[in-house]
RNA sequence: CGGGCCGUGGCGCAGUCUGGUAGCGCGCUUGACUGGGGGUCAAGAGGUCGCGGGUUCAAGUCCCGCCGGCCCGACCA
């Protein structure tokens, strides 16, 4: 490609609206533009590390056996229907009617669709099956932000896997969890693997790969000792256990004017520390009532509680409708003497004695109460969300919670969409058998952003050779310099011809606008090719990531270069 | 969906409070000098001031409504 003639429109400023390092990068530097919220289109240099990052997702996906298929983005209501997500999914799913007024979806992912095809599948002699495509996912997110980070509408490579038993899926799920350790490792970043919520996906166990960085909106719990990460949704920690007084024999009342929350009874006199507290949240699931207990200084992980109670529906009650189940106001709220109330309570809890909770009566609390004693638990579950510092539960060191960005989801899902479509086959006894599926997702666009948020400086990206749109750049100082002009010609007809993705800057431009333009897109080598060098014989060969230079003699310069960069292809 | 900020040549911004000729920097075009990290000079092109209504002799500026974008929060396979 002749830079002269490419369309790549860089910027010398940030663009106003952008805050995340990738977003900016990515507009300033030309590789895309922003339709609206949350849909970009792609220019020519993007597209092609686009396209350079699927195509490693393919060869991977190739490597573990998965097949390529193209699905429809657009979906009948019924086959969602089946699954019963058309009304999970709510507002993040676009819907739309034909002429018809028959309702049609955007998919936000393809397990139905999938699974309706795996219908197909008759004997447990064709399995297991890896089927994978890349399309277009539509969510209509409440919120799309830095850039290509947070979209409504974006590329993904899904895979399903389909077994005859977990056995089956394990094996499919590891493959998986190989293929995307690979794939991270070629785009140039390092990644941890969590556990994590499976959220609306259904399943039992699902790990993220995530990467650390202050654009990502996860936290993960991690462990410098021995390795365990989780997403906070998920994560679980030690804490040092409390010892309890006697207390009193039953509780007492007592008045607390004036306070509204932990803070300000633990500063009041005769009040108690956070952690001597017992903080009551009021839910309402499935619009039944439940109290929701947990120590005064803990934070509710809602994840949590949603992945451990079966419902429909949960959201926190509101002010009016907690005066008139309990009579006081959050503030005052309290467990004590409510064993008609379903609730739950905070392992951290179990045990304790001596604790101050509200009295159910605005600026009135309780002293002296006993959970086992005064509180009827009908649950305990970890609830809790780890906090920093805490102790790592496989008995390592302590956990540090740091920011990251999700880069790739796998999902071992059971037989909820099998069993919807009817997926089964027969076994070696002729039983019918429900498949068994996995599901496995990364997004190539976030991918994209992700490695520029892993590579780059203050001057622009620094691609890995394995995503840069041009591997080599070549710099001509002087193009209007008959030998200059020649020597840049020879070089970048050798490198095209080795197969070396190669731009020659052949624009009658400044040479500090060329080297800021070539920095600021990130190629990974260029070569610059002036008068000064070839008074010398010598062209000036330099590698982006760490501005290493060297002068390399013309007549093995395209050895060298094409050396270089197959050393580093991946 | 709640809170905050913002829409003025391609990009970044001033002008809005206090109504009166639409401006600056960068970029772009042409020419000259230049030429190893965004050079200099000269001459140009380019704007329904987000949209609609209203007030006024007069609206980028004031009022009402709408649309769009960004940030924080809620939400998020």
């Amino acid at each position: 490609m002749r830079w002269s003639s490419a369309f790549i429109p860089t910027l010398r400023d940030d663009p106003t609206d952008a805050e995340a390092v990738s977003h900016k990068l990515l507009v300033r530097a030309g590789f895309m533009r922003q339709l609206m919220a949350g849909h970009y289109s792609m220019t020519p240099l993007g597209f092609r590390s686009l396209r350079k990052l699927e195509a490693i997702v393919r060869e991977e996906m190739e490597k573990i056996g998965g097949q390529e298929f193209q699905l429809p983005c657009m979906h009948p209501r019924e086959i969602w229907e089946k699954s019963g997500r058309w009304s999970t999914m709510g507002d993040e799913m676009f819907r739309l009617q034909d002429r018809k007024e028959a309702d049609v979806a955007l998919g936000m992912t393809h397990e139905e669709i999938f699974a309706f095809h795996a219908a197909e599948l008759r004997s447990y002699k064709s399995l297991p099956q890896i089927w994978y495509q890349f399309q277009s996912k539509f969510r209509d997110e409440a919120r799309p932000k830095s850039g290509l980070l947070r979209v409504r509408e974006f590329t993904m490579k899904d895979s399903y896997s389909f077994d005859l038993d977990e056995a089956g899926l394990d094996h499919s799920f590891d493959r998986h969890f190989e293929a995307y350790r690979r794939m991270f490792k070629r785009f140039g970043f390092e990644i941890v693997a969590v556990e994590a919520s499976s959220g609306s996906m259904g399943g039992n166990t699902s790990i993220e790969f995530m990467l650390r960085t202050d654009a990502g909106e996860d936290w993960v719990a991690g462990c410098g000792g021995c390795g365990y990460a989780a997403n906070v949704e998920k994560a679980e920690s030690v804490i040092p256990e409390i010892a309890d007084g006697e207390g009193l024999a039953e509780p007492e009342k007592f008045p607390t004017p004036g306070v509204k929350t932990i803070d300000d009874l633990a500063k009041m006199d005769g009040g108690a520390a956070g952690d001597r507290q017992i903080k009551t949240l009021v839910y309402k699931i499935d619009e039944k009532d439940v109290l929701i207990l947990l120590r005064g200084d803990h934070q509710l992980s809602e994840q949590k509680l949603v992945d451990q109670v079966e419902s429909e529906t949960m959201r926190p009650a509101e002010p009016g409708e907690i005066k008139k189940l309990l009579g006081a106001l959050p503030g005052s709220l309290g467990a004590v003497g409510r064993g008609d109330l379903f609730v739950i309570a905070d392992l951290a809890l179990q045990g304790r004695k001596d604790m101050v909770t509200g009295a159910n009566e605005d600026g009135f609390h309780l002293r002296g109460v006993d959970l086992a004693r005064d509180i009827d638990v009908k649950g305990w579950l970890d609830l809790r969300e780890v906090q920093n510092g805490e102790a790592c539960p496989m008995g390592g060191k302590g956990l540090e919670v740091y920011k990251t960005l999700e880069v790739g989801h796998i999902f071992k899902l059971g037989t909820k969409y099998s069993e919807a479509m009817g997926a089964t086959v027969q076994n070696e006894n002729g039983e019918s058998v429900t498949l068994v599926m996995g599901s496995y997702g990364i997004g190539l666009e976030r991918n994209l952003a992700a490695v520029v948020e892993a590579n780059h400086d203050e001057n622009g990206i620094c691609w890995p050779v394995n995503i840069a749109p041009y591997e080599v750049c070549v710099t001509v100082v002087k193009p209007k310099d008959v030998e200059c002009h020649e020597a840049g010609e020879r070089l970048y007809e050798k490198l095209s011809e080795s197969g070396i993705d190669v731009i020659i800057d052949d624009r009658d431009e400044r040479p500090g606008v060329k080297f800021k333009d070539a920095d600021l897109v990130g190629f990974p080598y260029r070569v610059t090719i002036g008068p000064k060098g070839l008074a010398d014989g010598v062209f000036e060969f330099v590698r982006r990531r760490d501005g290493q230079k060297r002068d390399i003699p013309i007549e093995h310069a395209a050895e060298t270069i094409v050396e270089a960069v197959l050393d580093e292809r991946s």
